[in-house]
DNA sequence: TTGACGCCCATGATTTCCCATGCGATACCA
DNA sequence: TGGTATCGCATGGGAAATCATGGGCGTCAA
């Protein structure tokens, strides 16, 4: 699976359709459902935003713990309660739902912030605050990464023309 | 199979008709039988629903099952004995029996609320105040362990640290 | 009859599809 | 090396299909 790196800010347009950046696309091209699957974040004013299949393995991997936390339950009850499988038009837009909207504040641009495995869609002036805030924290207390994967590979993040056809 | 998502409110008309959310209809659309599958909860004051096959996994399960659990032979007997199969009409509506609507309150309006492999319908108001619920507790004490990848941003990412495919 | 139920059609509103355009970057050619 | 053609991507708007909803009519059973 592709990660969604940078940050791509787009216009909504009056009927709250926004191209979802071509980079994004790319990093989504080999699943089956061809979109992309949005829930309002519970705790920033901004979109979380994925592929299908991460819905799918949390399913999964839901139905296969017989002991699974409540608390784990609950919260991706809420998430399937309130996400939105949004499929693309034939240009790679998507229809931004109206309450979706009004959670990130968002009018008339949208910022695409990639996540790794999932990105996040903010009001353009939001993000940058929010930037702001994390790059003065960061700067006081360095946050430490994790020890990285071994093996997970050459890697391939997504990047331009990467056509392997 | 389909996951439901995202949650629909639509009108119950004065016959107990109430169309069914139309991504719910594709979520079960490769089904044998055209329509839903409701049982009243029996924890909270909803209605659950699913597709056939859902059950039809639910019953397959449960006789592998090496060790048989009381429990899980009682949930059964409930959920087998309560439900109801309901075609849709040819717009996609059902008829909402009765004492599933009193069961869950529901008089002109329920809310259809995906849930993954399942969902549920909720009288609108009372949904609203299980969501919230379900987000102040989500807030409070956000979920941990390897099943959650935490985000930079005090985030709630949720994800499972398994191998791609 | 009265009501529950299944089936039909009608309608308005939304959503989706389709086509056209502008812009920028890259590839190509002279 | 300058200039030009071409492609991919983002954007706009109108047309067509889908969806939710309301109501009417026959049938069957109590």
């Amino acid at each position: 699976m592709g990660l969604f790196l940078s940050t791509v800010t787009n216009k909504v347009d009056s009927k709250g359709r926004v191209s979802v950046p071509a980079a994004f696309r790319t990093a989504l091209k080999d699943q089956e459902f061809q979109g992309v699957v949005l829930y309002p974040s519970f705790t920033d004013p901004c979109i979380e935003g994925c592929g299908m299949d991460f819905l799918d393995r949390l399913s999964a991997s839901l139905q296969q713990q017989p002991t699974f936390s409540p608390d784990l339950d609950e919260i991706t009850e809420l998430v399937f309660g309130s996400s939105q499988q949004l499929p693309y038009d034939q240009t790679g837009r998507i229809v931004l739902p109206r309450e979706f909207m009004e959670h990130a504040g968002i009018t008339d641009q949208a910022a695409f912030v990639g996540k790794g495995p999932t990105f996040q869609i903010w009001e353009p002036a939001a993000q940058m605050r929010k930037k702001q805030q994390l790059l003065e924290r960061a700067r006081k207390a360095p946050p430490r990464g994790p020890a990285l994967a071994p093996g997970a590979g050459g890697g391939h993040t997504i990047g331009r023309g990467e056509a392997p056809a």
